[in-house]
DNA sequence: ACCTGAACACCGTTCAAGT
DNA sequence: ACCTGAACACCGTTCAAGT
């Protein structure tokens, strides 16, 4: 017998974030170690540095996979942004909604790929398209804030990774916690969130934790209202 | 002799947390490591875990202290809510702007602590008590996000975390990296980008990266408008 | 060009023991 | 009650070598 051909076909770049992805999407972000990413492909950990520079830079491809992935701003008559921007997080939020990492590894990004730039690109565009000033633009975009990855920061609920008490519970690895907003709380410590918690729960009887996604449009429609009044009364920073 | 008294003072958790924020303020948070904070207290690793459950209540208990030293609300008119949550919000953001590490500690925090829960409950009481129902208040704290916490999102800037070019870079340990919005980029990639950074450079020039108390004001002007419409629109979720 | 093997310099945390 | 010593089970990443 002569030599072999390996029968793992050649690693690449994109077969690697393709495997963190699956290896994220089933374990959680935790899980995503060199060493553990390189067993999973039959490869030995320094492997991976071929295709990867470190590993926040694979953390970065697993992002830019998914920025890729949304959808892009639907062409519509310049003056319908509302609706442009609101089709435009919506797609973002359904493309992370897939992946229960994908806010905690977005928020701890800091390096502006050229997929980020390229969504922010046409989020301001639809702005400036509009007619805003560029001044303007610049502003909205920092009110808007991560919620053009398509998710609200979270305040009441926990966040993608477990609380402490569940995390060495293997029936919750990766999954998104939900919990109620005040499950013990003395209503003479904690007056208005025992309030807003019985609230809540009032309204959607049964329910554990927010509805977030009444959240992100209920954020969504306030902040483009505000945006619009701005853009109508010629607001300036100077 | 006898045995000599230890001439280092018995810990306690409040001097672990302190020493703790003192290594955060000097070397940023990836420097506070079981290992490093014994050192500085001269003391092995294992003897921290008898005034801290974990790493994780180590930094849960850095954040708590920082909460606990924000200044309470103002007692005012209960129709002067947006005086109110304006100067607890500016308080909230003096404290944490003497943190470079706060920001992402607090991001990453999932523990709802005492502290955590009270700083909530104080802002939900302003909006309670100038007539705000407990459902609308519940939102308008989604709305508010982390700006409770006296930070906006970064969005164009880095965030504490230096970039990993400069992060070897002794001089800039700890230190708030400051970037410009597009130092390099092409405007036929990133047209309205390129635009926002060019606009942003003619008015104030000289400055790297954006205005981030500026940031925070605009926000804050827009959110307070908008949720003072809604209460007075009388909104429900229902 | 791509992958391996062995090592380095770290982590957080356990356990059992000391005073 | 508080701290120590030694060890365990990990990390990311280097270097030099192999094919």
């Amino acid at each position: 017998m002569s030599t072999d051909p390996p029968r793992r076909p050649r690693l690449n770049r994109k077969a690697v974030l393709r495997a963190a992805t699956a290896l994220a999407d089933a374990e959680g972000l935790d899980a995503v170690t060199m060493r553990t990413l390189a067993e999973r492909l039959g490869v030995v950990p320094m492997a991976l540095y071929k295709h990867v520079a470190d590993k926040e830079d694979l953390l970065d491809g697993m992002v830019d996979t998914l920025i890729d992935d949304m959808p892009r701003p639907p062409t519509l008559p310049a003056d319908q942004w509302r609706s442009a921007i609101r089709a435009t997080l919506t797609g973002a939020r359904e493309i992370i909604a897939e992946h229960t990492w994908a806010r905690r590894a977005i928020e701890t990004r800091t390096e502006r790929t050229g997929a980020v730039l390229g969504h922010m690109d046409r989020i301001s565009g639809i702005f400036i398209a509009a007619g805003f000033s560029t001044d303007l633009t610049h502003h909205v975009m920092h009110l808007i804030g991560n919620r053009i990855w398509g998710f609200s920061p979270e305040l009441f609920t926990g966040s993608e990774s477990a609380p402490r008490s569940a995390r060495r519970d293997p029936y919750v690895e990766g999954r998104r916690p939900r919990r109620r907003i005040a499950p013990d709380l003395n209503p003479t410590d904690y007056p208005a969130i025992v309030a807003i918690a019985a609230d809540a729960a009032a309204r959607r009887p049964g329910a554990t934790g927010c509805d977030e996604d009444f959240e992100f449009a209920f954020a969504l429609d306030v902040l483009l209202d505000g945006i619009g009044r701005l853009h109508d009364a010629g607001w300036s920073s100077a």
